[in-house]
RNA sequence: UGGUCUAUGGUGUAACUGGCAACACGUCUGGUUUUGGUCCAGAAGAGUCUAGGUUCGAGCCCUAGUAGACCAACCA
């Protein structure tokens, strides 16, 4: 516990500050709460990561509540999605709950509530009600039915239960201030009559509680002693405590605090949206693996391990973020290095023919699992004549830089022989259809020849043509080509759909594939990251795209030879205008050691030489205050003077005859310099 | 035209009650490597939104700005 030394989040600080001010430890308790409304996607993942988290940190029991207040929207189906895509990544709850099981309890609360003159039914249409709630600047006006009597109230509160009226006669509404600045204590809602079937309490009710008056007390109720979510419900946090005074007596009492939800770039997360893409048919359904939906990841060929570190390098804070997709995949890669079996797969075939290979003749050779993992083993390659490798793999003339097959070039086959390019066959189009090369039998890996550990500056993969199994292979890009897709406000985000984001290319794997089960995953060596798709069967393989590996190749690959490569953004340095670079130096100029002041002073004469000294010269008034300011604007003065070849007079005269008396030595050494060289 | 919240390298998060800004990703070198992967070593990159103030000393405290987010659903 102690060997913890990652420092604390902010609400990790909170409960550290609860539990030093007597709370205690066997009390903390938190929840994820959803509704059932829809598919978890990767930010509901951070929630998740966040409560259970804690629950793993403090040793604590999480609950799974469904938040299902709302038949209209909610479905049995999510329920068993969500479960058990939490499971899936490996969290487990203690309890699981609904609102709707704290129904009957909620009715007899606001019974209360009433009798003590603080809910009351309101018997007007919603536009009405809404009209009167006021704006952000103007105070709402109170209900005609606000001063209902008890009597009436209670009556009328009963016979909505008894679903004696329609949807819209009446609501139930807390007695609070509609002229309060936050408007969500203006007579917030309580409850409204609904007419649906509910997917667990079926009929029993046709009035139904509202989000903000369940909340706070299904946290009560089941003793949570912390309930996390994000930031759109910090104002709602005052109302949540208004509601908890009403019911609190003297137990646990439930905390709400906020943090940031996540943003993933080059994707949306509202569930609406995503709604729409299944609906339009631009995905295949929820699953569809470029969806950012937890049951699509797992698709996919992500894995619970590599989602929760993404999260829990991600961090917990309260400012609007935007996450790069590229941690997510680095957080794949990571985990997928240590576990996924390496094997062959050649998904842009050329065929490659060695002329001095027998034909007809086949070689088993040896092929390690999983140069990580020593306990992965290894299994045996067919080898024979004819080979396909990639396409990219060969050029028939080439630079310095290209490590793979040229004519007359030397490479390894990986795990098999060092072959060398002689001739290329062409069709009438010019494309290249075979290659024809030479292997030197002595070269065979692991033989122990000197020649087999000859060193080839490349190797690639490849398979044998007679052995290879085809399979399908669905290649994925990110759905979106815009950083943000649902952040223009003028624009609708299906604008920016990518047209590519899927590719369904065939491929040829290694026989050793030939058994492979659905979400099986593999590293396709020099390649990336693929699993199995569901739709997979024996005779018909599909594999997904997880990730590609990290490619520092295509970094350096001229443009004419990159293909469909996906612009990134460029990491676009800050501009800073010079003078402002200045005025920074000069902020921090005496607080610094010697040699880091040396570093900053280049810093300040590399701005000032994109500096007029009409730009300069407001300084030199502020420079008046700041000892440091002063330096730099002097420093800056130099180079300014020497650019523009001028003689110092009027502001930048006094200045420097200023600084020769200031106590600040740095600073008169400067301006001794400067009035020698102008002779002042 | 109100209220609430937020502001730290390209991105995200740190910095215990004020003490010369750290970690991860990304980027760039170099080494190892039968994956242009992994691994190892190293570098660059911010002086903490702006302007003031308090202090010996401010990313942390105060004041005023600026920018962004959220708030007027019988949604959660």
């Amino acid at each position: 516990m102690t060997e913890d030394k990652k420092s604390l989040n902010f609400i990790e600080h909170i409960i550290e500050e609860d539990l030093k001010n007597g709370m205690n430890r066997d009390d903390l308790r938190f929840r994820f709460p959803p509704e059932p409304n829809g598919y978890l996607h990767i930010g509901h993942t951070k929630a998740i990561g966040i409560s259970f988290g804690l629950g793993l940190k403090y040793n604590a029991p999480v609950n799974l509540r469904f938040d299902d207040t709302n038949p209209a929207k909610e479905e049995q189906e999510y329920v068993d999605a969500i479960k058990e895509d939490i499971a899936w990544l490996g969290y487990k709850w203690d309890q699981e709950c609904y609102s709707s099981d704290y129904f009957q309890q909620l009715y007899d609360w606001t019974v209360q509530l009433i009798k003590e003159g603080k809910a009351y039914v309101d018997s007007q249409s919603a536009e009405a009600i809404a009209e009167q709630k006021g704006t952000t600047t103007e105070p709402g006006i109170n209900s005609p039915y606000r001063d209902r009597s008890v009597d009436e109230n209670l009556d009328l509160f009963r016979r909505m239960k008894q679903c004696e009226f329609d949807e819209g006669e009446h609501v139930v509404r807390a007695k609070i201030d509609m002229a309060d600045p936050n408007m969500l204590m203006r007579d917030p809602l309580m409850y409204r009559i609904l007419k649906k079937s509910h997917h667990r309490t079926g009929d029993e009710w046709c009035i139904y509680p509202m989000y903000d008056w369940t909340h706070g007390e299904s946290d009560y109720i089941e003793n949570i002693s912390h309930s996390l979510c994000s930031l759109e419900f910090k104002p709602h946090r005052k109302l949540y405590d208004w509601f908890l005074d009403q019911v609190y007596s003297n137990d646990i009492r439930p905390k709400q605090r906020e943090f940031a939800r996540l943003n993933l770039s080059y994707t949306i997360m509202s569930k609406r949206k995503l709604l729409r893409l299944v609906e339009e048919g631009i995905v295949s359904g929820w699953d569809d693996p470029r969806m950012p939906t937890i049951s699509a990841l797992r698709r996919r060929g992500y894995t619970p391990a590599s989602i929760r570190k993404f999260v829990e390098t991600v961090g917990v804070a309260k400012r609007e973020n935007v996450i790069d997709v590229s941690l997510l995949e680095f957080c794949v890669r990571e985990d997928l290095n240590k576990i996924a079996p390496r094997v062959m797969a050649v998904l842009d075939p050329v065929k490659l023919i060695i002329t001095n290979y027998s034909e007809g003749k086949e070689e088993w050779l040896e092929a390690e699992n999983n140069p990580e993992d020593e306990t992965a083993g290894s299994r045996m390659m067919p080898f024979s004549r004819e080979l396909y490798i990639e396409k990219e793999d060969f050029k028939e003339e080439a630079g310095r830089k290209f490590f793979r097959l040229t004519l007359g070039k030397e490479v390894r086959l990986k795990n098999a022989y060092i072959i060398k390019g002689e001739r290329v066959v062409k069709d009438a189009e010019g494309d290249i259809t075979e290659i024809h090369c030479t292997y030197d039998p002595k070269s065979k890996s692991g033989s122990g020849t000197d020649e087999s550990k000859r060193n080839v500056k490349g190797t690639l993969h490849w398979v044998s043509v007679a052995h290879a199994i085809p399979a399908e292979v669905r290649i994925y890009d990110r759905l979106f080509n815009d950083e943000a897709p649902d952040g223009h406000k003028d624009r609708d985000f299906m604008e920016f759909l990518n047209p590519d984001s899927l590719k369904v290319i065939t491929g040829y794997v290694e026989p050793s594939l030939n058994e492979v089960k659905p979400l099986d995953q593999f590293q396709f060596q020099r390649l990336g990251y693929f699993n199995v798709d569901p739709d997979s069967k024996p005779e018909a393989l599909v594999f997904n795209k997880t990730v590609g590996l990290r490619d520092t190749w295509a970094k350096v690959k001229p443009t004419s030879e990159k293909q469909n490569t996906v612009k990134t953004p460029q990491n676009t340095q800050k501009e800073i205008p010079a003078i402002e670079e200045i005025k920074r130096a000069g902020k921090k100029y005496t607080n610094l050691p010697d040699d880091k002041r040396e570093i900053l002073k280049n810093k300040i004469k590399e701005a000032a030489k994109n500096v007029s000294i009409e730009e300069l010269e407001p300084l030199f008034e502020t420079a008046v205050k700041k000892a440091g300011t002063r330096i730099a604007t002097m420093i800056s003065l130099g180079v300014v003077l020497n650019n523009e070849g001028i003689q110092p007079n009027g502001l930048a005269k006094d200045f420097i005859n200023k600084a020769i008396e200031d106590r600040n030595e740095l600073l008169q050494n400067e301006a001794r310099e400067l009035a020698s060289k102008y002779s002042l």
